[in-house]
RNA sequence: GGCGCCAUAACCAAGCGGUAAGGUAGAGGUCUGCAAAACCUUCAUUCUCCGGUUCAAAUCCGGAUGGCGCCUCCA
């Protein structure tokens, strides 16, 4: 397989350090408000990329931090901070409101088929593998101490801005005045923070009570489930710039060699044309669209249109679009399934190949997904394509045996009662009355079909 | 100001030197009392514009225009 690499801006054959096992990291969730789809895009590339692997017969080993400190602040001295509205408006505790969003957010990637990584560790139960690489960073004079805190020292880290491609002189020149004048250089970042009293989450430390950075949970946590070592990195381009650079600079002077190889990053999904906001509303979560009537799978299927390198533009037309495709595509399969005409071999391999190649080429699944369409359409229906396309569902997860066209389950007495009158009316013919009890039905939010199985109502 | 990405049909979106994948919408059809759903067929001589390189360019180079993102502990 190839994969793009950050790093090197190249697309690189993915050679496993460990040639039987793959093992990934991937920036997880932070846990102070409930993740929107934006958010779900990163996942589910972390999802598409362990399946492809595992799909292309690579083993996976792989994990997600969960981010339950840092910004925990307990007094507002930065502003609104949704975390302390919470935690203040529901008297609870940040810990209280850590495990509420924690579960949401596993919820969330349940209902999105997105496999649980092997390890899921949590920030605050990794501080002292946390503080052993501050220690270590302090003592070998890549740290100083200010008033607040132990800041690493990117002067001692000439590859500084690689990821990034920064350019650090001329970054310098239009920077915005340094708020900290105690470090020595603007880009100098907090390992360590000492915890004003105020400060809910602190612990004991060399340097008195504090609380980690915010980039050294990954360093620390990646190092102790996958090594000092490993493959693939995953995230969203945001942390480029900030995040990845000073994971590097930590993990990296402290082991004194390169501890990611390949660094991997998903674009934004965008709204309308335009950036994703919380102000403007349209940091849409998944049950905004389940409230639609959209299923999360088709949120799904809409990621899987698109490469993940590039940005997304989620609009309501679109993702309608994408419910349909799913539910065709759904339908498609199970002709399959019930069919057992006889096709050659060949055609089945050549589906397959195609397939293997897509994902083999950067995780290229939009064009996987043009083959999955090919396979679904071809005119001879055949227990064979319905294997090929379960068999392409081990990457795609989007449950393609399921049926979708199903009477949903949850029908109110009213409506029911309304469908058997109908069902009376068009046996005597009464098409005039037969419609009108059709209308009534819309209008309480439902739809009705005749089918020859008989009148099957659903939900919008 | 610094860094970067992108411009392909009504919309979403692959292709990245060899003559435009796929999905949605639209159109036509089968089915139906009519619809809906489902299924089938069809749907870009052309890839923002202008130059250049080449036997050959959406694909490479130069320029223009337009859109977007990051530089704020947002994936």
């Amino acid at each position: 397989m190839k994969v793009y690499n950050t790093l090197t801006k190249k697309k690189e054959q993915l050679v496993p350090i460990d040639d039987k096992t793959v093992r990934m990291y991937s920036c997880g969730p932070t846990v102070y408000s409930y993740a929107h789809i934006g958010n779900m895009k990163a996942f589910l590339f972390m999802d598409f990329l362990k399946r492809s692997l595992n799909y292309l017969g690579y083993k996976v080993k792989n994990v997600m931090n969960i981010t339950d400190v840092g910004h925990l602040v307990s007094d507002a001295d930065e502003g609104e901070d949704k975390m302390i509205k919470t935690a203040k408006s529901t008297n609870k505790t940040p810990w209280e409101i850590a495990a509420m969003y924690t579960d949401a957010f596993l919820a969330d990637i349940k209902k999105l088929n997105i496999q649980r990584p092997n390890v899921l560790c949590k920030a605050s139960e990794h501080i002292e593998e946390m503080l052993e690489m501050v220690y270590k960073l302090y003592d070998e004079g890549y740290a100083y101490e200010t008033s607040d805190g132990i800041y690493f020292d990117i002067a001692k880290f000439p590859q500084y801005g690689r990821l990034s491609n920064l350019d650090l002189e001329g970054q310098l020149a239009g920077a915005r005045v340094a708020v900290n004048e105690e470090k020595r250089h603007p880009a100098d970042f907090a390992l360590w923070k000492k915890a004003p009293k105020e400060h809910i989450m602190q612990w004991d430390s060399r340097w008195g009570m504090g609380y980690p950075g915010w980039h050294i949970e990954c360093s620390a946590m990646s190092r102790k489930y996958l090594g000092d070592q490993f493959d693939i990195h995953t995230g969203g381009v945001d942390h480029i710039p900030i995040h990845h650079e000073n994971e590097i600079a930590q993990s990296d002077a402290f082991l004194k060699k390169q501890a990611v190889k390949y660094w991997m990053h998903c674009e934004f999904l965008q709204v309308d044309g335009g950036k994703m906001s919380k102000s403007m509303g349209t940091a849409y979560l998944l049950s905004d669209l389940e409230e639609k009537g959209y299923e999360p799978l088709a949120f799904r299927y809409m990621c899987l249109n698109a490469h993940y390198g590039k940005k997304l533009n989620f609009t309501w037309d679109g993702i309608e679009a994408a419910q349909k495709s799913l539910n065709r595509l759904s339908n498609l399969v199970l002709e399959h399934k019930e069919s057992d005409t006889h096709i050659d071999s060949n055609v089945i391999e050549e589906y397959k190949q195609q397939f293997r190649e897509a994902l083999q080429d950067d995780l290229n699944l939009p064009l996987a997904m043009s083959t999955v369409w090919n396979a679904a359409r071809n005119n001879v229906k055949s227990k064979s394509i319905y294997n090929l396309l379960m068999d392409f569902d081990k990457v795609l997860a989007l449950d393609l045996d399921k049926k979708r066209t199903e009477a949903a389950d949850d029908i109110p007495e009213e409506v029911t009662l309304l469908a058997e009158q109908r069902l009376e009316a068009r046996k005597n013919k009464d098409w005039k009355k037969s419609d009108q009890l059709r209308d009534r039905i819309r209008q309480l939010g439902y739809s009705i079909n005749d089918t020859p199985a008989g009148q099957v109502i659903k939900k919008g």
